[in-house]
DNA sequence: GTGGTCTAGACCACA
DNA sequence: GTGGTCTAGACCACA
């Protein structure tokens, strides 16, 4: 599949899988009553621990994300784009606006924040992200 | 002290004491010269290990924000403070690149975040702050 | 045939075969010397592994419901009705036994549980159920 | 602590924990701010892998049932009396109704129902339980 | 001391 | 084959 992992880092590598799956999902790469591989075939591919592959996976069940289909693997929720897509637009502008605030609050100057963003935004858009 | 700490959530407690130091610093609450409270004390004062404080004061003396004065406690270095105003801008630049980074990544449009951006500032602006 | 399954929840695909056809039975729909459909067949119907269909046969033949005819098939045993109507309520009734008896021990008191026993019973007076 | 655990059965041992947790906020036994036992100290008490423990206290950190103490421990969250009490009501309710409907649907009559509810009731009224 | 992550490997019910 | 549970044991950051 379309994983990449950091085995360093501070993120968990299960962690880093339920993040990316959400991901997919909100971007429409994975689509409602498509299966995911299997632990065990996930695992063997990362070459991970099939616990962790399956720590990731059931947190996404918690997350409404995914369902397990009785002994043949797990599915991506027919409801669940709207979740993730809210989800991540929801923490997305969370942490904006919480940067642009402590950044305020800890002292740049409107016109610094502005330059700031500005470079960023050209980042982007000339790489054809946007 | 004026120390606020969270002992739930992902902010190791030491390092919240790292951070308000140097905001403190950089604010001019703390000068250059003036003592820190003891291990002990704020220890006693804030209700947290003492170690978590000693892991505080070590990583601020690394950072050469404070000083040891022989057997009498830690002071505010005299020439801190610029060095906590760069770290502090360098910190809060860091978190709004990243929060744009990973907004524009999320799937935010530029747009978006445009707007995001100008209610945000909009605030500040007019609340003085800027 | 009339089967119902899901694949997600906590029924297993077996147990849900088997009750539906105990139910039918109970309820005169399949009735005694009447042909289930075969193995495959229903597997194939109900895109299910072959072996969960196998499963469910083996369990129904066990309670005495199904029977085979050399090699032709399994049939509704002319004395299920009755075995399968006192099943069917001795289930029921333990549903309702634990349900209240959890009830209680959660913390429902007797007025509360009373009241939605009332309501519960009244939709299905009214529906001209009983 | 008040665990009691049945290692055969249905019901996994980390669920257990977790009900029982839940129950005991919602009846007030666990109130806001309480410590729960540490995952080494319950695991050796209740003779059981850490891993289990953890396991229970990890999905009760996600039903924000506990909160982590940074190094020192798990405690009850202040708000999460009315969420265990709230959805203990619901599904308790939920279940009952299940259990009447499908009993009415699977054709047990009214008085029979009734006469369940009586007998079920009277046992743990006369247990001194209400 | 605390919880969190990860590995390795066993066993289970279910399909 | 599938996921779910549990054990055993290691290592980590944090207090």
């Amino acid at each position: 599949m379309f994983f990449k992992i950091e085995a360093s880092g501070d993120v968990p590598i299960y962690e880093q899988i339920v993040r990316q799956v959400k991901l997919a999902v909100a971007d429409g790469v994975l689509v409602g009553g498509q299966m995911v591989p299997s632990v065990r075939q996930l695992a063997s591919e990362l070459a991970i621990n099939p616990n962790t592959i399956a720590k990731a996976y059931t947190q996404l069940q918690n997350d409404l994300v995914l369902e397990p289909l009785r002994g043949r693997g797990m599915v991506v929720r027919r409801d669940s784009i709207q979740r993730c897509t809210k989800a991540r637009d929801a923490i997305v502008a969370e942490n904006v606006r919480q940067a642009l605030s402590s950044a305020i609050a800890g002292g740049l100057s409107i016109d610094e924040l502005r330059g700031l963003f500005e470079s960023e935004i050209s980042k982007h858009t000339t790489n054809g992200k946007a």
